[in-house]
RNA sequence: GCCCGAGUGGCGGAAUGGCAGACGCGGGGGACUUAAAAUCCCUAGCCGGCAACGGCGUGUGGGUUCGACUCCCACCUCGGGCACCA
């Protein structure tokens, strides 16, 4: 029956069961050896059909590999294998982004220095993410705290610099106090650190940033166009937050002079300070104004009082002496609060007057100035005109402090004598407010602006809330900044001649609460003559964020080995923008936004072709286990390693595609994997022995099942549907084996390329079973389908009766309605519920349903 | 408070406005086996019924439609993000 055994030829398995182990560690010495998954620096240059296909770089761990990280480079890597299969050449390279606050903390935990830990932990990660049967090319890694690296971020950080998109200044940033160093705003969730979940302070230090706010329009209105996940794309627009309104100009009506000499010198230098950098308002001690951003400037004729932040510059210079105690105590208070107390919403306003006064451009009234601490300094001018007929919040502190309310909007059946008993948020049209008296609400805030406008007191602006992106880290282990100050010079960039300028090896290298970094310790290293005088002068000794190392890498990988430019120009002019981009969603408002602009920069700066880095990105979901978060506290954290022992990388990895939707993330439970498993075992089944198989064609229904379920894999790998891609193998498969029939090899053989992206060992080795030769990743091997044999001659008909299912008729494909109608009306069970009632009305669709009112 | 998602069998999850529950796990029964694994067959939303079949059923309430898991309105619950943003 099973004829003679083969002889078993030189290199061919012949093991007739299936052994996910061997049959790994087998085809990735093989990939290994014939370079399957790495390009050569040739091929990378001539490569006709590019694709680049990119993940995420992680953080290398000594916990090593999670299972989070494996579900994202899996969902990619099965992307990428599957264009290859296509016969793109893909290029997939990984890395590792091993600078930064959680390797040195986690260092410092384990009392090792970082510089040892780092390498260790790259080693180990690699080992474990060359057992997940991804096609890394392994020739173009990059690790962001190698020199040869770094160099590269420091030569970034002077282009921006040269070009003006680098600054240092004085300004209230974000502590963690528990990591000991400024934190950009991105890093901060909810008032807390992004790492350690500390409450953050508030800080006025001197720090680098990037100009990001520069770019903001840019990055917003390319959003439009970039193909990206409508999640993400949504949470970068409502963090760069885009508002539309006005500046207005409110004059002081009552500065107060500080006379020489007095404990109000700060605030005469304050006021200068402020003068000088808005010129736009005149000289100091002509007159001064306090510019405000609104966005209903429809209710300026409302506004009654000012409200500037605490921390707002003029605030010294309008206060009265009389109030000058009360002020100075209020102020304290503020910058001792936390940002989350401060922030929280729910509690009572508090605020002081000023005494001073400014003067109403509409109305020409005198208005009190007050501070509160409900206006932030770092939200539009860190000031407010005040409407509590209109504003929820001006409302509470008018009724708290007694201030006066007025109403300048009348919503729908409401007047000018409508009392508030709260603010009135909606639109409406003008009352007290003058001539603009009866305007609906929505033209007057442009018609209230441009008449402001002419008479000097503002302008339309648009306001964002993003900032500016504060790069310093008082903390070891990452880049020096590469500025040098000197006292005769000032601050002095690096020549690029003298790049990377390397982190010394540092034993004490644990931050502390003064703010100033760690490489302040050494002397000997910061200590530098001036690049430009050659007088005494000393290095930055801030590193930068971590998140500069990455919003760059994806454009170092194809040129990972060159040592004379960061990027080559005609490699990165084939290979990028990346075609497909996949990672998590957690990185929208940071990495992601970062690669970004500075992508936008170096376009600016004609140093790439394109200011979009990631014309497609995909985030994936994230995992839960057995129904909840994994977690260590937990302890359900899912390692991978003994998975891949117990089950083989081939049915872990499609077991992580089959429990969910690839973008929505799922469900892990150990039991699941068995499904896969079967589905792999299966299919070796139905292939070893070779000689068991039939030569015979695939009967018709199973052409056609087959045909379809090329096209079903084919769409939905597209779309990153794997869940249903592997179902539909399932399925298939089960067709073909059903009631235990002998299977032809015209029936499975294409199902070996379509299952080959998600278990591409035990692909590899049937395919080499079957007879291939040079390896199933080679070339275009993914089956096409034939729409005429996917089509169904045959199909099944549903018949309802009012809306209700009484029938299924089996009917030839195309059947026309007169037909199918006639073959319903013979059905006994369809006329019975019909009874004697007569057909009103019959919606068709072909081919699916049959719906006949009877009535 | 605002902005995104999502609520479907015992469980993970499928369903261009057209047969709800594909596929898988787990369960029950059976075949093969000394036995187990693997494999195969049958069964399986809930209620009633021996069955044919009927009724009910996609978080809740309404609406649009011949027809709604799918679209619209209101609400509830869960997850995520933002949050005194002027």
């Amino acid at each position: 029956m099973f004829g003679s055994p083969v002889p078993p030829i030189a290199g061919m398995s012949t093991e007739l069961d299936y052994d996910p182990i061997a049959v790994e560690t087998k085809w990735q010495q093989r990939w290994a050896e014939r370079g399957t998954n790495t390009l050569t620096d040739g091929q990378l240059r001539d490569a006709e059909r590019p694709f680049y296909n990119l993940m995420m770089f992680p953080y290398p761990s000594a916990e090593g590999l999670h299972v989070g990280n494996m579900y994202a480079f899996t969902g990619a890597d099965i992307y990428g294998r599957w264009k290859r299969l296509q016969g793109e050449q893909v290029f997939e390279p990984i890395g590792f982004d091993a600078f930064g606050i959680h390797s040195e903390n986690f260092a410092l935990r384990m009392g090792t220095h970082p510089m040892q830990l780092i390498p260790s932990n790259i080693r180990n990660f690699t080992r474990q993410l060359k057992r997940i049967g991804a096609m890394y090319d392994w020739n173009h890694t990059v690790d962001t705290t190698d020199p040869e690296y770094y160099r590269w971020t420091q030569w970034l950080f002077l282009q921006l610099f040269k070009a003006g998109l680098a600054e240092k200044k004085q300004a209230p940033v974000n502590w963690c106090p528990s990591c000991k160093t400024v934190l950009a705003n991105e890093q901060v969730i909810g008032g807390a650190c992004e790492r350690c979940g500390t409450v953050v302070e508030q800080r006025t230090l001197s720090q680098w940033f990037f100009r990001i706010t520069r770019y903001a329009e840019r990055l917003l209105d390319n959003l439009r166009w970039i193909d990206w996940s409508e999640t993400t794309r949504k949470a970068q627009e409502n963090w760069i937050g885009r508002s539309e309104g006005a500046e207005l100009r409110f004059t002081v009506a009552s500065p107060w002079r500080a006379s020489a000499g007095s404990a109000a010198a700060t605030a005469v230098d304050e006021a200068r300070a402020y003068h000088a950098s808005h010129p736009e308002n005149g000289g100091y001690e002509q007159h001064l104004e306090i510019p405000v951003f609104t966005t209903r400037a429809d209710t300026i004729f409302g506004a009654t009082f000012l409200v500037l932040a605490p921390e707002h510059p003029v605030v010294a210079w309008v206060t009265t002496p009389e109030r000058a105690g009360e002020v100075a105590a209020y102020r304290e208070r503020a910058a001792a609060m936390d940002l989350v107390t401060r922030k929280k919403t729910d509690k009572e306003k508090t605020g002081v007057s000023t005494g001073g006064y400014a003067t109403n451009p509409a109305t020409g009234e005198r208005i009190p100035i007050w501070i509160a601490d409900y206006v932030l300094m770092e939200y539009g001018t860190g000031a407010i005109m005040a409407v509590p007929g209109h504003d929820q919040r001006d409302f509470e502190f008018a009724r708290q402090f007694g201030l006066g309310i007025r109403r300048v909007v009348a919503g729908p059946g409401e007047s000018a004598a409508t009392p508030l008993d709260e603010a009135y948020i909606g639109e409406g049209t003008l009352v007290n407010s003058g001539d603009f008296d009866g305007m609906p609400t929505e033209q007057s805030r442009h018609a209230l602006t441009m008449w402001l406008a002419e008479r000097g007191a503002g302008e339309p602006r648009v306001n964002y809330r993003l900032h500016d992106w504060c790069i310093s880290r008082q903390r070891y282990w990452g880049p020096p900044i590469p500025v040098i100050y000197c006292d005769a010079c000032g601050t002095v960039p690096v020549p690029e001649s003298d790049l990377p300028v390397r982190l010394p090896l540092v034993d004490n290298y644990k931050p502390d609460e003064s703010g100033i970094s760690p490489l302040a310790r050494a002397e000997d290293w910061y200590r530098v003559a001036c690049p430009q005088c050659g007088g005494p002068a000393r290095r930055e000794t801030d590193v930068s964020d971590t998140f500069l190392d990455s919003a760059w890498y994806f454009l170092r990988y194809p040129s990972a080995h060159r040592a004379d430019t960061p990027f080559d120009r005609e490699l990165t002019k084939k290979w990028l923008p990346v075609n497909m981009y996949i990672g998590g969603e957690e990185h929208a408002v940071l990495h992601l936004l970062y690669a970004r602009f500075i992508t936008m920069a170096l376009r600016d700066l004609g140093l790439v072709d394109f200011e979009e880095p990631f014309l497609t990105f995909r985030k994936h979901g994230l995992l839960i286990k057995e129904g909840s978060k994994m977690s260590k506290s937990r302890g359900n954290v899912v390692i991978p390693d003994q998975y891949i022992e117990k089950w083989g990388a081939d049915t872990f990895r499609t077991y992580l595609m089959f429990l969910g939707p690839y973008q929505e993330g799922g469900d892990f439970r150990d039991q699941g994997l068995q499904g896969p498993y079967g589905l792999l075992n299966r299919l070796w089944d139905s292939i070893v022995p070779l000689d068991r198989l039939g030569t015979d064609p695939a009967p018709e229904a199973l052409e056609r099942k087959l045909h379809q379920t090329i096209r079903k894999v084919t769409e939905d790998i597209a779309a990153l549907r794997y869940n249903t891609a592997i179902a539909a193998l399932m399925e298939y498969l089960n067709a073909v084996r059903e009631g235990g029939r002998k299977v032809n090899r015209a029936e499975v053989e294409p199902m070996v390329p379509l299952l080959a992206p998600f278990a591409p060992h035990i692909a590899e080795e049937l395919w080499e079973r079957l007879g291939h030769e040079g390896g199933i990743f080679s070339g275009h091997n993914w089956p096409a389908f034939d729409e005429d044999k996917a089509r169904d001659a045959a199909v099944e008909v549903a018949v309802q009766v009012n809306g209700k299912l009484r029938a299924r008729l089996m009917l030839p494909a195309g059947t026309g309605e007169d037909v199918a109608r006639a073959a319903a009306l013979a059905d006994e069970n369809v006329r019975r519920h019909m009874g004697n009632l007569t057909v009103r009305k019959a919606i068709y669709v072909p081919d699916r349903l049959l719906n006949l009112v009877v009535g």
